[in-house]
DNA sequence: GCTTACAGTAAGTTATGACTTACGGAACAG
DNA sequence: CTGTTCCGTAAGTCATAACTTACTGTAAGC
């Protein structure tokens, strides 16, 4: 999750999308210098989001669907919430002035 | 994304995961001020991942189903190509020693 | 009408981290 | 064995943004 906070970061995780790349090959066309792209692909690493295989003297990043997973895991943590969350604000902009309602009368409990 | 970024306003979106809170109510807990929640909850909302309700002088934030669901979509972008690597690291790593490949014509174009 | 509580905004400070240049090490080519 | 290419790391600079204090506005309570 921090680990794609960061806008460049997350174009080189982007990049990885077309297919595993080496790292000179994913800073063509990045606005930064290599060894940047060198240090998010750490920062990457180190979040689980991506492994790196050495092929001769390049290496190879390509995206770990583990890393994936996991933020897929975590997010899903809140749709529960979301949706009741909405649903019940929905209901209470219905009633925000609506003086017509005579079913259900609900009051906060602090 | 770039919201979720900071690990400060993911504990706010976190406590929020426990239900629609007020911004006092939130920043209870937290090492920060009350007014730097209020900042947190500022991006948040503009990221799309909350929205609040006016409730007297009170100010209710609660979890965007919509955010949640454009988080969910950029994601699931990246499935596909992260199992196809993941499974081309696989067999690539079981033949790291066997040299006899096929010599594929491969050369980066610089 | 006056006071109190709650929240957003402004201005300013500070720390985090993203980026660059320079260097060192490892693997193929000749 | 020498040279070249590719990559990671170190040290240093600088900009971004997170945080605090102070203030203003708004809605409720007496």
């Amino acid at each position: 999750m921090a680990a794609l906070g960061d806008p460049t970061r997350r174009r080189v995780f982007e990049r990885l999308k077309s297919g595993p790349q080496a790292v000179g090959a994913l800073a063509v066309g990045l606005p930064v210098s290599r060894p940047a792209v060198s240090q998010h692909l750490k920062v990457l690493k180190q979040a689980g989001l991506v492994s790196d295989r050495p092929e001769g003297t390049r290496r190879v990043y390509y995206i770990d669907p583990r890393g994936l997973g996991a933020l897929h895991a975590w997010l899903d943590q809140f749709w529960g919430q979301a949706l009741v969350a909405f649903q019940a604000e929905a209901e209470a902009e219905a009633k925000t002035d609506a003086g017509t309602d005579t079913d259900s009368g609900e009051e906060e409990t602090s």
